[in-house]
DNA sequence: ACCTGTGAAGGATTTCACAGCG
DNA sequence: CGCTGTGAAATCCTTCACAGGT
């Protein structure tokens, strides 16, 4: 969930799929839960076709999911029955169910707008193609990249937004742009008819709630990880307290040292004493990190 | 929440910072959900300490985070009382604690495997440097590639992983390989010593469990958006339908259309019957969308 | 005998709503 | 009076465990 807001978080049900009340005929009720996995289900399946199988029981496919699979067949059994008792599951008609949910039994057309460093680099991903999406279009900001070919895609300028996007039905827009630049992008892709999009800029974008908004921050995802690191640090050091606890007069410390920042909290701020780095680099101070 | 597994996703409580009961000293227990939530609070921290605040209510943060303040509040608790009543919060003291929490008082060595389309553009990701993060090497297991200098840092062969990560204590390693070769990687970097990997491979790791795993995958985002457009054309579908259930014979659909695929389920399966596409592109086979 | 599909239980997360402090 | 901090309620999600097909 990463992890995610889709523009239905402020939604009734937590279910997607349902018009007011109840379903639409054959597009079921799903929990978001199983929506965000589907796409992972999808992968494997495709996999395990490529490489010659036909059936795959749920304990099979949650392995190669990374998922387990009380989970795995509760997911399923909201698209409906497509495996066998005392067999599995049919890898084709399951692929089926599955891509038509996700709405990929087209070939959906996608804006990229922003083709600095990280764009660019999305602009040639194979896996975009590869599983159901086609680059239809290519926009900066920045005159002296307008008509530049990545990929064989021309590369135009922001101000062409609107006619493209409605010249190529576009729906979705994939936003690469420095964070300053994200929200006034994002309302002109809005004004020109995008209702999905996927945000790479560390922004929160303010937008109409009917359009879904999913946001991948890649320093997020690494400071998640610092804090598991810091945590299996605090253990570690925890661990090692009773046997350190006299012996550790000097200065290199085994793991990071867990110094707590002095709580502000009340009476006067004290300095706040900074835990030891652990890679040699030097402590960075809170003013260095700019965000 | 991914989403995203991190390896603690079989754990029993779902707090994360517990030893094995109880919290290690000054390090409080935090749900998975907050956790994932404090770097988003901390770059609209850093937002609003550059924009000249320096305190601002729950009301506000969660504006700027996404989030409601409700959650927020909740979220802020577990880590104390950093908040005056009738006032707000102190931005700099609780940037400090989030950092503190996060592990980002310093400045973590990472390395990144896979130096092709998109981990070039990592490499270079200023994101990385500005919010705590130092790439400390670079290594490819293409031998051209290997002495290539990007942002300054040389690519390394992969067979180098195991001294380099060693010499330069890194514990956070960025995986960027083709999906294929994300497995055998990701052994090599665990040996050497790694104990978290963002892996933007599209396959599931399958690694020893104190090792703390996040995948990204791009076209994974992208499926789900695909999700949500499906679904509302569905919605719209339906609405419509009355209006136009007598006038609709002619072929061109106002939006998609919504033909769920055949069941294949028992009795003998039937050729599905495809969605038109909407925006003119040939609808693609099943077969075509290789994963 | 095996494996799916699913009620029911158990957790985790979000939201409500208000007590209590500044 | 305003705003945080937090029990309690509500909701969502996962896991258990087994009934029921094949």
């Amino acid at each position: 969930m990463s992890q995610q807001r889709t523009g239905h978080e402020a939604g009734i049900t937590g279910r997607v799929g349902a018009v007011t009340s109840g379903a639409v005929p054959d597009f079921p009720d799903l929990p978001e839960a199983t929506v965000a996995r589907l796409p992972e289900y999808l992968r494997a399946l495709h996999h395990l076709a490529e490489t010659g199988h036909d059936t795959v029981s749920s304990e099979g496919l949650a392995l190669a999911a990374g998922v387990n699979s009380a989970k795995l067949r509760k997911d399923l059994s909201h698209l409906g029955s497509y495996g066998t008792r005392g067999v599995g599951y049919d890898i084709e008609p399951l692929v089926g169910q599955i891509e038509y949910i996700l709405g990929l039994n087209m070939r959906r057309a996608v804006a990229l707008v922003g083709v600095g460093n990280l764009g660019h680099a999305l602009a040639g991903y194979a896996g975009f193609a590869s599983r159901g999406f086609r680059i239809a279009a290519l926009f900066d900001a920045d005159l002296t990249r307008v008509g530049e070919l990545i990929n064989g895609i021309p590369v135009r300028h922001t101000a062409d937004i609107p006619e493209v996007v409605k010249s190529e039905a576009i729906s979705i827009a994939v936003l690469a742009t420095p964070a300053g630049a994200a929200q006034a992008v994002a309302d002109q892709l809005v004004a020109a008819g995008v209702t999905s999009i996927l945000n790479f800029a560390p922004v929160v974008l303010n937008l109409p709630e009917q359009v879904d908004v999913r946001k991948v921050d890649l320093a997020v995802e690494l400071q998640i990880l610092s804090f598991h690191e810091h945590r299996k640090s605090a253990r570690t050091e925890q661990a090692n307290s009773a046997a350190r606890s006299r012996a550790a007069a000097a200065g290199h410390a085994a793991a990071e040292q867990v110094n707590p920042p002095a709580r502000a909290a009340g009476q006067g701020r004290v300095a706040r004493v900074l835990g030891e780095a652990v890679n040699g680099a030097p402590v960075a101070a809170l003013g260095e990190v700019a965000v």
